[in-house]
DNA sequence: AGGTACTGTGGGAGCGCTCCCACAGGTGAT
DNA sequence: ATCACCTGTGGGAGCGCTCCCACAGTACCT
């Protein structure tokens, strides 16, 4: 406890000015000492040091905040209600990306859920008032009105995953695409020869480039694609179970299905399962996200690995890049702006 | 969007200042007005607001922080890495609680993680510029420093769980000692005569006083507690396991369970069911906690509910009161400043 | 010697609030 | 009429920083 300071025991804390008095130099100085300046010579440095040591300075944020403009805070906004949040693995993987990443700098992380109309109004105020430097927005919808206020206010943000295919705003996306490529090839390559798929939700434009991956890598081989083999799901279990039900309706001989998700895969596995249908003997079964319940399904699903952590660190990067680069938004080219991180797939027993 | 306030488009925002010069009044009534005084007549009171409006009129936080030397803020710190957090049900609908009781108020809550030494550093400097009006500590162990840290610094601060019989900090914690008794009761009344019990970390107060409530109830119904029955498990599903089979070698005879935690729980089906044991017929298992995983365990678990949620609405009311009553923290009395919930049953077809 | 160009430093001004004292004007008791 | 005491209001001071201008000192030219 020692190392906390002592000193800083009650009452009032030290503030600069006491600082530079017990160094002997200006409030300035001081300053520039605890910036990281580099005009200030090595003696005076370390005698500032010795004074901060002494005293248990540490700065005061808000002043740092009104004088400087800036909060040293940014905010994760995740519009969805908590309970969704928590369920999927995607949400908190993509926090520890971001913290680890964060925890290099002096920048603190706000979580901020906006599932409700009153939370969103509450984050319109909070965005109004400036209370952070800049926002990662973690699943927006394409017809979110979040990425226009952010404009207007002028607050650095960047989104995961592209809204479409010409993104104006920052942004990190897996190359889902490739992804669902290489899953479609890999069956083709164990030898299943009629495969369906189910989608996430289309609007999401992540799910329909899954779609377009699929189409292309069959037509590539030289299938036609048949479109009954294609049934809408909407990432969730449930939705799994009916487009399961739904594909094997329509094309009871089916050998395999992609889905564009490991939680509608688990719900396909539940209905192949009920339908007699052996995985991976009779169907073979890939999913998307190699998430946690990937490893724990029975069998082992083999899926399409997003580096969703990393994808986390980038956001941050750019995000801090963006802060640090003047203020304005994304108005530079689009250059470095959206960064696509390649996937992988995860070969397991379910294929 | 109209309702963000397009005159609050890019460059500077209003001061108060501004609001007062086109109000007609003086600063000091623009802030009455602001902070809710009562002490302004109707008719000024409707000028400012009418100003508000028409600037888009946001207070600066960083300004009102320096002035006023609050900020208007909490912080959650879980002490733990972040996958154990997203793992435990019971933390993400703590947070559920908090969230909702604090959005009745214009507090922001920020969430930290303090589970490695890197972590803890960042926090005690958060912690040492009062970055925060008061703290939830959601499970700190008996000999964590942070209480004393936070004493030192004299930052209010509440604890969910007591940490031992005589907590000194303001704590909300449900009543254990009464939801075991309520468990093994009920085992009993359903005919089971030879109870084991898997506890949790023994350390955590909450895990002594359920073993304290086992005991009570057999003897208060007339058995006497064999010590071979209670069996040390540590919260996790690992654990539970390696509870459960240690039990069935000590006392293979016996016919129920009482499992510290729904996760231990879930452990020790897996090994009764591997040991050919029936759940209910041979061996009737029972919980703690009624997480989301008792309900949909195969067959679902009886389980001691705690009101998670309304936990995290006590601390957060507990909290605010401190912070309102003159920031020094629990020195009046501990009357009022300890909360117990109590738990209820929840009666499924694993016993 | 004078000029130019650094480097390092001090400290004034100002960020946008809150707090509080001062004071005007009204009301009612004496 | 005088005093006491409200209510409502204005505005100075000050919170603890950062920013930036001014300037001393040194170094290196001409």
């Amino acid at each position: 406890m020692a190392a906390y300071g002592a000193r800083s025991r009650g009452g009032r804390r030290p503030t600069l000015e006491e600082v530079a008095a017990r160094a002997g130099v200006g409030r300035g100085t001081v300053s520039r000492v605890i910036n990281g300046s580099p005009r200030v010579s090595d003696a005076t440095r370390e005698a500032v040091e010795a004074a901060v040591a002494e005293l248990g300075y540490v700065p005061n944020t808000a002043a740092r905040a009104l004088a400087a403009n800036r909060t040293d805070a940014i905010a994760m906004v995740v519009p969805e209600p908590e309970t969704r949040f928590f369920a999927e693995p995607y949400f908190s993987d993509m926090l520890r990306g971001v913290g680890s990443q964060l925890s290099e700098t002096e920048m603190q992380l706000v979580l901020i859920f906006a599932g409700s109309d009153r939370e969103r109004r509450r984050l319109a105020q909070y965005l109004a008032a400036h209370r952070v430097d800049g926002v990662l927005l973690v699943s927006v919808h394409a017809d979110d009105p979040l990425p226009d206020l952010l404009a207007q206010l002028e607050i650095p943000a960047v989104i995961s995953g592209r809204r479409s295919a010409e993104e104006t705003l920052p942004s990190v996306d897996s190359d889902n695409y490739s992804g669902a490529r290489s899953a479609v090839e890999h069956l083709l390559a164990r030898g299943r020869s009629t495969i369906g798929t189910i989608t996430g939700r289309l609007e999401v434009y992540g799910a329909q480039r899954r779609v377009d991956g699929y189409r292309g890598s069959l037509r590539d081989a030289g299938h036609e694609v048949d479109e009954d083999l294609i049934v809408a799901g909407d990432f969730t279990e449930e939705g799994g179970r009916r487009a399961m039900a739904e594909l094997l309706r329509r094309r009871p001989g089916l050998d395999a299905v992609f889905a564009g998700s490991d939680v509608m895969a688990a719900g396909a596995r539940q209905v192949l399962r009920e339908a007699g249908r052996r995985i991976p003997d009779d169907v073979a079964l890939v999913g998307f996200d190699d998430s946690a319940i990937a490893r724990h399904m029975d069998p082992p699903l083999t899926s399409v690995r997003q580096p969703i952590e990393e994808m986390g660190r980038a956001m941050i990067d750019l995000l801090l890049a963006e802060i640090a680069d003047g203020r304005p938004a994304a108005s530079r080219g689009l250059d470095r702006q959206q960064v696509v991180l390649p996937t992988r797939l995860v070969e397991r027993a379910s294929s």
